[in-house]
RNA sequence: GUGGGUAUAGCUUAGUUGGUUAAAGCGCCAGUUUGUGGCACUGGAGACCGUCGGUUCGAAUCCGACUAUCCACCCCA
């Protein structure tokens, strides 16, 4: 390691041979999306400090003790974002998306920044895909939600991952709730966990969560919010699980699941695995009402969920699912001698036109070694290009995978390539013995 | 922020109770008669053994600190 510095603590590089892996599950993301009606919207990677401390309220873990914030020059307190329902809020009140047709409904694929202790499935920077659906209340908003992001998983081919819902009420069924778990904790103050009893202050829905043995066996005969829950929010809840019925998402109720963003309410939702480490949430979310208003703008309702992209590929991974292969060099032009080298200049360049992926040698290589790399880099087709063709006007292009070989004029070649490989393709020429077959004829028939 | 594990070439690792020029496989580069890849063979480049300090005649090896990394807690995606 005697390069002056490696990558900061927390953050990833993703390597050429890995890309193509997340560009697929974003593109499965992308796509699902859109035939949801969700539309892009990208916001800035800082914000003013003060839109998360109240976006994502002052008393969490993230703003209390995980935002990488910083002043700039010009003397402004900004914070790299530690998730994308803040931004995505004051983007849409800032540009008055309330007065188009609602429900606006919105993704984003984004980086995120957390000061957090790296460990699997967690990093410092990482990507989240996230939804939001805005302006829209009733249970049927929520379903949604949910099944956008089961069809996300669906589509990728991903097993095992459960979902489990809960619902935390509104503000004033959920007052009730605090003073009556609390109630039911002070009687154990002295067997919980020295957390848990900071956290009898603070949240007392987190003990719920705890996963000290001694806590999760107190908090099993703890209240359960759905007992507290008012009309509506009962009502909501009600209607959520009925849709989730009719589309046939399997679901369980987990009355543990507190989300640690202050924004939620009613409805609240993970996809966890069991099979990436501790950090096993997938992909969390749920309603958050109140947050319009909390922002400045009018009392409007909303919901959305965040998908960790880095955790999903571990799981992927972890499950040996299939990507579709990148895509591959069409062509390798091996060239010999300066002549031969502008030739294949301008023949790749005019394949290239054609949307081929055509490569030829730049590093002054041996025909030899050319080949060698045309095999490494998995090019489908090589010919080889010297003075020899050039004079002849006649070429020979190789199968790389069949070994098969064509001889054809140049002009030919350059005019007809892809019917070319397009027939290739379609007979196989290796067992019909064809390899000194009649080249002319093929072209004529590609026509 | 708190624990525990690990740190030797680009990657995966070996390195005997401390003892000279730190080893292998993969990968990379080049050759094996001059213009055709995969296989085989030959050769080459590439490591101040994470950093600093200590013990010792002598440290990759023992000790300490720091750093990084992995895993877990907290919390979250």
């Amino acid at each position: 390691m005697a390069y002056i510095t490696g990558s900061v603590k927390g953050t990833q590089d993703t390597l050429p041979a890995e890309s193509f892996k997340i560009q697929y599950i974003e593109s499965a993301m992308r796509e699902t999306a859109e035939n949801f009606g969700y539309r892009e919207m990208r916001t800035p990677v800082f914000e003013h400090t003060e839109l998360f401390q109240r976006g994502v309220g002052e008393t969490t873990d993230v703003v209390q003790k995980e935002m990488y914030t910083f002043e700039d020059k010009g003397g402004r307190s900004v914070t790299l974002r530690p998730e994308g329902t803040a931004g995505a809020v004051r983007a849409f009140l800032e540009h008055g998306l309330f007065n188009e047709a609602l429900p606006e409904k919105i993704y984003y694929l984004t980086s995120c920044y957390r000061y957090e202790k790296p460990q699997a499935g967690r990093l410092r920077e990482f990507h989240q895909f996230g939804i939001e659906c805005f302006g829209a209340g009733t249970p049927a908003a929520d379903a949604e939600v949910i099944s956008l992001a089961h069809e996300i998983f669906n589509y990728l081919g991903i097993k095992n991952l459960s979902l489990e819902i809960n619902s935390i009420g509104c503000p004033e069924c959920r007052k009730e709730y605090h003073r009556a778990l609390k109630e039911y904790f002070e009687g154990y103050k002295e067997e919980l966990c020295q957390t848990c009893n900071s956290r009898l202050e603070r949240n007392p829905m987190r003990i719920l969560d705890c996963k000290s043995p001694v806590c999760s066996k107190i908090a099993e005969g703890a209240p359960v919010i759905l007992d507290y829950l008012c009309e509506d929010c009962r009502a909501h809840f009600e209607g959520v699980k009925k849709l989730l019925d009719a589309m046939e998402i399997e679901y369980s109720v987990n009355s543990r699941i507190v989300r640690g963003l202050d924004y939620y309410t009613r409805t609240v939702f993970e996809f966890v695995s069991s099979e990436i480490g501790a950090q096993g949430t997938v992909c969390g979310g749920g309603r958050y009402d109140g947050l319009i208003e909390e922002m400045g703008g009018s009392p409007l309702p909303a919901c959305g969920f965040a998908l960790g992209l880095e955790r999903l590929l571990l799981l992927m991974e972890k499950q040996q699912s299939e990507f579709p292969e990148p895509k591959k060099c069409d062509l390798y032009i091996a060239s010999m001698g300066e002549n031969a080298l502008c030739r294949a200049a301008a023949l790749a360049k005019e394949l290239r036109s054609e949307g081929l992926c055509v490569q030829f040698d730049t590093v002054g290589r041996s025909l030899k070694a050319q080949m060698k790399y045309a095999d490494k880099i998995g090019a489908l087709y090589t010919v080889a290009l010297g003075d020899d063709e050039i004079e002849s006007g006649n070429i020979t292009l190789k199968n790389m995978n069949s070994k098969s070989r064509h001889e054809m004029s140049l002009s030919d070649f350059a005019d007809n390539f892809q019917s070319i490989i397009i027939k290739d393709a379609m007979s196989d020429f290796e067992s019909l013995g064809l390899d000194d077959i009649d080249l002319q004829s093929i072209l004529g028939g590609a026509e």
